[in-house]
Parts: C-alpha cells; sequence; structure tokens
DNA sequence: GTCTATAGATTGATAGAC
DNA sequence: GTCTATCAATCTATAGAC
C-alpha cells in the first residue's frame, strides 16, 4: 500500500540514470562498442545492478531506443504543425526540425547508427517510424502549397521533402567537417542555414530570364 | 630473382580476400561488432592467417578505409571535372556523383559509420579528406557559374554545396526506408531523382510572380 | 603462407549475501 | 535495490608445426 505512491511516481531513478549512460554511450560507439561494464561505471553503479531493471542488454538498447523515440516524436511535433502559407509553414518546420536534432545529438546519431545497421534489425522499425511522420507531414506541406497554388505543381512534393531533410540532416552531421573550411560561415547560425536553405528550395538559384545579362 | 615479378605483380593475393570480406562485414556491422574469426570464415581462410598480412585488428581495419578512401577517391575524379555551363556541370556532377556511391555501397557505408564515430577517431582524416575535395570542387563550380553570371550572386555556394551532398547521401541512405512510401516513384531511377532534384535547385519551387493566379 | 592449438583478457550474464 | 564474486563464452593475438 505504502509503495503505490513511489511505484508510479519515482519508477526509475537508478533507471534513467543507467539509461541516460547507455545512450550517450551507444550513440557516441555503437552497440556493440559498448560494454556493460562501460555502462555501469558511467551510471555510478554495479554491472550486475543493470540486470535487475534489463533482463540483458538488448533489452537496455531496446528501452534506450523506445525512449529515445518517444522523446523525438514528441519534440517534433511542434514543427509539424503548420499553418499559414506554404512558404511560412515550410520554413517553420524547417527551422524547428533542425533546432530538435540539435538539442537532442545523442539521440538523433543514435537513430542515424540504426539506419546504417544491415543484418540484425535490432529496432530498425524505431528509427523508421520516427523518419515517417516527418516525411508525411512535410510532404503535406509542400502538397497544400501546390493545391493552393503558392508553388509550382510540376514538381514532386516527395522529392523536395527528401532534399530539406537531407539538407538538415547533412548539417546536423558535418558542422565539425564544415567548420574547417573558412569560406562556410554559417556553421555556427542553423537557423540562418535554414532560412537560406529553404528560401533557394523556394526561389531557386537560377537566375530569371529577364534579369540574365552575360 | 625469382620473386621480384610476384612481390610487385602478385603482392597481395590473400590479403585481397581478407580486406574484401572485412570490407563488407564492417560497413554492415561496425568495427566491433566484427570478430577475426568472422572474416576469416567469410574469406575462407584460418583466422591466424589474416595476422601474417596484418599486425592486428586495427590495422586490417584502416588498410580497409585507406583502400576505400583511394577508391572512392579515384571514382570519383570523374564527376568533378567540369565542362560547360555550371547548370550542365551541376548536373553531371550529381549525377556521376550519386552513380558512383550506389555503385560501392560498402565503401561509402564504411566512411558514413566512420563519420558518425565519437570518442576514437579511429580514421576519420580519411573519411574527411573524401569529402573535402568533393565539397571544394562543388563550390568551385557554382562560384564559377556565379563570376559568369549563368547564377544568382546572392546565395552562398557552400550551402547550395552542401544541399546538394546531402540530397545524394539522403538518397542513398534511405532507399530502403523510401521505398515503403507509394508516393515516392523515384527510388528506383537514380539519375531521375539527381536530375529532378538539381533541376529544383536551379530554378526552384516558387511559382514566378507573373504566372501567379490564386 | 597456411594451419591447429592455445594463451590471456574481456565479455554478457548469474548466484547469492546484505 | 545494490553489491561482490564468479561462470562460461568469446575475443584478440601468439606460438609453433608444416
Amino acid at each position: 500500500m505504502k509503495n503505490d505512491v513511489t511505484a508510479t511516481c519515482e519508477e526509475g531513478e537508478g533507471r534513467l540514470k543507467i539509461i541516460a549512460a547507455a545512450e550517450k554511450l551507444f550513440a557516441d560507439h555503437g552497440f556493440d562498442a559498448v560494454s556493460m561494464h562501460a555502462i555501469a561505471t558511467a551510471a555510478g553503479i554495479s554491472k550486475a545492478n543493470i540486470y535487475h531493471y534489463f533482463s540483458n542488454k538488448d533489452a537496455l538498447y531496446l528501452a534506450v531506443l523506445q525512449g529515445a523515440s518517444a522523446a523525438l516524436r514528441a519534440r517534433l511535433q511542434e514543427a509539424m504543425d503548420s499553418r499559414g502559407p506554404a512558404s511560412e509553414a515550410l520554413r517553420h518546420f524547417a527551422v524547428s526540425h533542425l533546432r530538435h536534432l540539435l538539442a537532442r545529438p545523442y539521440l538523433v546519431r543514435l537513430f542515424l547508427r540504426e539506419l546504417l545497421e544491415n543484418g540484425e534489425p535490432r529496432a530498425r522499425d524505431l528509427a523508421d517510424a520516427g523518419l515517417a511522420d516527418l516525411f508525411a507531414s512535410l510532404v503535406g506541406i509542400l502538397r497544400m502549397g501546390q493545391e493552393q497554388g503558392e508553388l509550382r505543381s510540376d514538381f514532386d512534393p516527395a522529392l523536395v521533402a527528401t532534399m530539406l531533410l537531407g539538407a538538415n540532416v547533412i548539417f546536423f552531421q558535418s558542422r565539425d567537417l564544415l567548420r574547417q573550411y573558412p569560406e562556410v560561415h554559417f556553421v555556427d547560425t542553423p537557423e540562418e542555414y535554414d532560412l537560406a536553405m529553404v528560401e533557394v528550395l523556394l526561389q531557386g538559384i537560377r537566375q530569371n530570364p529577364q534579369d540574365s545579362s552575360s
């Protein structure tokens, strides 16, 4: 009777420490490169104690990925509410999406690792489901923009959605690499990058025919 | 004296089998998930024989990545020779780049894994160098197009280069995922995808002001 | 060059005291 | 719930015969 309160309120006190440590280690080095001993040390507990909360290493990994999936999808819901014209909705989506990626780098890298995996599909479906919502929502914005005449109708919404997500993911993953190029000055201003990126998608980079002069 | 011929010509006969097997396994599962026993079995030799060619597992991994780096950079040289107008050079670059990615999926996934790594930089510099050439060459094409007046001058070449490479990488990596969407019909035609993608970059997706009617 | 056999260390997981 | 101690399996790497 007296345990009921703590059971629902504090369930997972040491459990959260384990998941937090495992989350960072799995994201940094991958599933097989991380030992239970390393997780226990990072969490400040003993290795055997982990097995009190999780039946085995796979169960722990799955719990980490499920938590990551829930956290990411919850936060990215904000990016998916589209109001106003398509151009504004696209800007909001892109900036919000990239901001959430950068806010949770461990979770995102965990997902990217899962997408790279081949062979045993440890939790591929979770990673897939995370992208599915984003993709569908983004395609919806573009298609509505086409139907309302704001966007041209001779392009594939799925293609442009792929481009936008790809632009955000490569920015997220290649910041350190891009930082080595002195000519790249958008590395530390993700919002500017995304606004300029969406502007390129919206306006295109080719000189308008009437303006050309060469 | 009689060994000289074979030394230069056939050097690395069993060595190549090992590297080929390791290349596929490392790309599929990552460094720590692959055991020397698995590599030996896949190569059809004994585990101890690997140590005759490579001093340890890290040396083998490095050799695999160096070979991958050399192979990728050699093939991608073709994508980097830009002739004619910038629009044509961009199309050629994109299609050629994506074709080379798809032709060597193992090597590319090996690189992507290395870019995801955090902590011990096993061979990060190799993966970085591979992208550096591509990036510089692509920026060069865009900048030349700007100087010759073919492209607008109010966009950042590095940003558009990032977008194009991101579009190719996400296509390469997400084909299986995109195949589950019935509305996506460019999954099996990479050249069409790339031509349409470059067209979006070149022309933009926003309705021209004089054509708008809503 | 290729193998079998094995050493030495580390791994995932369990037993049982507190 | 948390720990120490430990098992059995697996891993990297080596020794040494052929």
